[in-house]
DNA sequence: CTGAAAGCGCTTACAG
DNA sequence: CTGAAAGCGCTTACAG
């Protein structure tokens, strides 16, 4: 309940406009009524009000736009729900919100896709950055035009943003590891390392993260191989079947990205599911799945929907206030086993 | 984007004045005209505009009342924590909070804080209940008068309430018995359960729900005895060291309820904290200590933050638009171990 | 450079 | 029972 600027106006003795040209630094006023009315403002701890600035804003209501790489990968439906949830609760504010999607990582399609909503007129953006420089010039040329653009579950190397909202890829590698460390209890897990591709950071950070602790507790966890499946089922299969015959003490395995129903399969196949643990990431109905049926012990989560809402929300408040946000939103590394699967994820954004 | 209240009256060919009349059931409308005006808001999808409602209601903005027995109580820092932040959201709508708190559970105190808040003049109440005649013939008194109650973090068996928010009891007594379900591997978990108090709805339904998993495990889970410290420090530590004695093979222990660090203590001197397994409730301070020192396994959380926040904005919507929510808010049962402790869940209400 | 007015969608006294 | 007006806090053309 702070002082309005009505009240302000009424004090330094000059209109609600000039007030509002002094606040929001809008053009068209002398420096010394500005600095007067600053003065005033500070004085009396002024703070905007949201429902004000809400219902004026009506009348030129901001636009978002999302981009993601999410057509056939079932781990984006919770961040689009959560993105859906936002919207519903921005509706009264006159939000719209248009979402691009596409098949793949195809930094040169997502540029398009962008620009695609940049004609649209959008306000802000937000999306999944494949980490290319065309993706990042794109990024620093709307930063420019001052819209501002948040990277949702993927950080990039390089190109200006207002934040990144997603999981902590180190904390989440730490934590399967940790999980591995309590189920040890006498023997060592003989872990291999599954990951994704060396070119992806999230991936590199969960191995990171995972070899980290495997080093703090050396006796409990003993990495046998590292291997990359690019993400493809089939590579995933292959190598797992292939590091089976390799190691016989092998009986656990951490798989940093995709590639779930590959090593699955071939761990089943193998007969040794009894004797494997399996640990990944992400609660998708396949992993839920196989959570039931005991093939993966557990799964690490990171609250999709909590990063498809707060990415809406948090565009929507800077497009209000203006106020950069933390450069980081991390969502939680939650071990899911099949106990506390199927929680919805939804009621928490 | 829906129609409006201006909009609908143009189309009849009434005030706006008395249209809100018809939509708010306002007294001082004639049957004929409330239905037509009804007719034409269901016929354009009408929904009130929340910007609008926000900013006319500042004249008479809501005063929402809080009653916990939280004094001398860990857990319920991050419920507070998440309650300051809701209250700091919707500072802008005039909303002020009123925060009763208590040390331990008599109802004539709560009962006493409660009438004392009522005098306050609240619209709305959030409160964690204990559960006893005199507070749910209250909570009827409120509902009563029309103003909503929400029972926080515990349910309670009579008593009109808007909804309940908290944690799946159940739920999380089947997550903790799920952890060891996965700990066994081979062996089988010999489990002393300590309760709180078969007084305790929440107590006993988690005792229930490890029991339920104990039994659809029999091989992996096998329960040895269930006690009950009734929260007590000191009687957990007796209770804990007279079943070390009993039972040599022990190597589990499932905390329901409150009296950890007597149990911790008695294991710790025991000597047999390296083959023991303890699973108990909550991320406090004290907990996270246990937890990297490895006394404790892992324990399971229950969004306090988000327990907080939610029912301050949950009454704050009901005041606002008078839909009732679902008759529960769950939070998520979550399993923590040493790395993944010590997440703010204040990051994700 | 500055002010006066109108408007965003709603509610609330006040007249009649 | 109904309407006209004012107001919540802000922004936005439009005059001057």
């Amino acid at each position: 309940m702070s002082i309005s600027i009505k009240e302000i106006a009424e004090i330094v003795g000059v209109s609600r406009g000039t007030v509002d040209r002094a606040l929001n630094n809008r053009p068209g006023i002398s420096a010394e009524v500005k600095a007067k009315v600053l003065k005033v403002a500070k004085d009396h701890g002024y703070r905007f009000n949201r429902a004000g600035r809400m219902l004026s804003i009506r009348k030129a209501p901001p636009k978002i736009g999302i981009q993601m790489p999410s057509i056939g990968n079932d781990f984006f439906l919770d961040v689009l729900a959560g993105i859906d949830k936002a919207v519903d609760e921005l509706a009264d504010f006159g939000v719209t919100v248009s979402i691009k999607q596409m098949k793949g990582f195809d930094p040169a399609k997502q540029v398009s896709q962008i620009r695609q909503l940049i004609d649209e007129g959008i306000n802000g953006l937000a999306f999944v950055p494949i980490d290319d420089p065309m993706t990042s010039k794109l990024m620093d040329e709307l930063s420019e035009k001052g819209v501002p653009v948040i990277v949702l579950n993927s950080d990039i190397s390089e190109g200006q943003r207002l934040c990144y909202i997603g999981t902590d890829y180190t904390l989440s590698g730490r934590t399967a590891a940790g999980f591995f460390r309590v189920l040890a209890k006498g023997r060592a897990m003989q872990t291999l390392v599954v990951t994704g591709s060396h070119l992806v950071l999230g991936h590199n950070q969960r191995t990171d993260g995972f070899v980290q602790v495997a080093q703090e507790h050396p006796e409990q966890i003993h990495i046998l191989e590292v291997v990359e499946n690019l993400d493809d089922e089939q590579i995933s299969y292959d190598l797992t079947k292939e590091a089976l015959k390799q190691f016989p003490q092998l009986n656990a395995i951490y798989l940093a990205a995709g590639g779930v129903a590959g090593t699955c399969k071939a761990v089943e196949e193998s007969g040794r599911d009894e004797s494997i643990e399996i640990v990944c990431n992400d609660v998708t109905p396949a992993v839920i799945d196989y959570l039931k049926s005991g093939t993966i012990t557990a799964t690490i989560g990171q609250q999709p929907f909590a990063q498809g809402y707060q990415a809406v929300q948090m565009l929507f408040n800077f497009l209000l206030d203006g106020n950069r946000p933390d450069d980081q939103w991390l969502t939680r590394s939650e071990i899911v086993i099949a106990e506390n699967a199927g929680q919805a994820d939804s009621e928490n954004r």
